[in-house]
DNA sequence: CTGATTTAATGGTATTGACAACAAACGTTA
DNA sequence: TAACGTTTGTTGTCAATACCATTAAATCAG
């Protein structure tokens, strides 16, 4: 068989809510709609909604109706992950707005923390991360040239590229990373970025990226959405 | 309504594995068996088995069975461990203010995530934790009775005690969790309880704890100051 | 106008039946 | 023996039907 009914039905779904144009927090049609509209059974069609429901797009409520979910980002911290895959692994689609990409000479203070010298040059990289559109996270990462086996991180479109994909492919190892969380409150900078009100929550993200020979090779703040932001560890004793 | 069949079918799959003593690789029953040894319709106990798979606790192969599964391995992870023993470690002196500590009826909402019956009853404990003085964390927890070994939660004082420690002198064994983190504001309560001004942010974490059963003895949320508190994790790729 | 009751709409649960897709074991044949 | 097809048993997909639970809106009584 090709690919499964419901699997269809869902694509169906997204498209929809694209093409009608809805915004989180909208009514879907009901469940009887879906079913005339496209030809479906229930079982199938519910079994579409609740892998949508599953992977964050919508929400179902008893009695109400099916409503379109405010995107959020949930990042995985099992593993090392990047916000382009943690989002694809979701079924999401994540988009960048590129601020700042730039060969810099580094300010005393990153050129300590990356440990490198006064006369090395420094990436600096600041983008917007968006997911179906919606700003999620700013990202600002700061990568020494001197460890990137000589790429040219400035002619790269990062609009709809992963950073550390792109540093695998060229066969630069990222072993292990150190990361902080901690919550803060949003600055108006955040605030135009990212859409919000004032006063509402950040969640920063502080990470150190270290290679096989556990060189840094990226220092990186991401400020994310508190609310839409959730991360998310398993541990063990 | 009472509780879901499916939820009662997905209890009792998870006690079978245990009373079964299943290790993580071993097969399931399949679908026939199943549907004949708790004499329900097939669809319910597809249900109650997506749940487990979603759960993480077995994994489905079309054409072979089910299985448990594989118990997540990783090394280097950032070790599961307590507020008491972290500041204790770091030189701090932990104290706290038992603001509940009861034996109750859980909500509905509380029992289905502990994955418990209607009966069951849970203690709740709530804590203001505190750092040479300093109130820095809200903790609330619920842990049901039955899976811990009859100890009697309410007749301990907590003021200078750790709750992980405790478990594990009574031999109970914290194996591994799944913790969530997201940043908010303040309400008024926190900012009562935590001594905060207005509009401070908060950083939630959600933690499930699993025994070497993979069972849920305890759901806990733990409130933090935003910018006095951060969450400190090693990474592998 | 207020508060309680009824009704309609909507998603939730459960059963049954049929066929498809896949993996492993088995038999046949070259 | 090796290769290939067949059979068997498993989970995956899909449909039709019935009834339950929850919610919100309409209706009614006072």
């Amino acid at each position: 068989m090709s690919e499964p009914l419901y699997c269809q039905v869902e694509r169906n779904i997204r498209t929809y809510i694209e093409d009608m144009d809805l915004e989180p927090g909208d009514v879907l049609p009901t469940e009887q709609e879906f079913i005339k509209k496209l030809n479906v059974s229930r079982s199938t069609l519910r079994h579409a909604l609740n892998n949508l429901q599953s992977n964050g797009l919508i929400s179902k409520q008893q009695g109400r109706g099916t409503f379109v979910t405010e995107p959020y980002y949930e990042e995985n911290l099992t593993r090392l992950t990047s916000f382009t895959e943690d989002s694809r692994n979701k079924g999401q689609t994540p988009t960048s707005i590129v601020i700042t990409n730039q060969l810099i000479v580094p300010s005393d203070q990153i050129a300590k923390d990356l440990h490198i010298g006064q006369g090395d040059r420094v990436f600096c990289l600041e983008r917007i991360r968006m997911i179906d559109g919606i700003p999620i996270q700013i990202s600002l990462s700061y990568l020494p040239a001197k460890r990137l086996n000589n790429i040219d991180l400035t002619s790269v479109d990062f609009t709809s590229m992963s950073l550390y994909q792109l540093l695998e492919s060229s066969n630069i190892i990222i072993s292990s990373a150190l990361e902080t969380i901690e919550a803060t409150i949003s600055t108006p900078r955040d605030q135009a970025l990212l859409d919000l009100p004032p006063n509402s929550p950040i969640l920063v993200n502080r990470r150190k990226v270290f290679n096989e020979h556990n060189e840094l090779i990226e220092i990186a703040q991401a400020r994310s959405r508190g609310t839409h932001h959730q991360v998310k560890i398993k541990l063990r004793r």
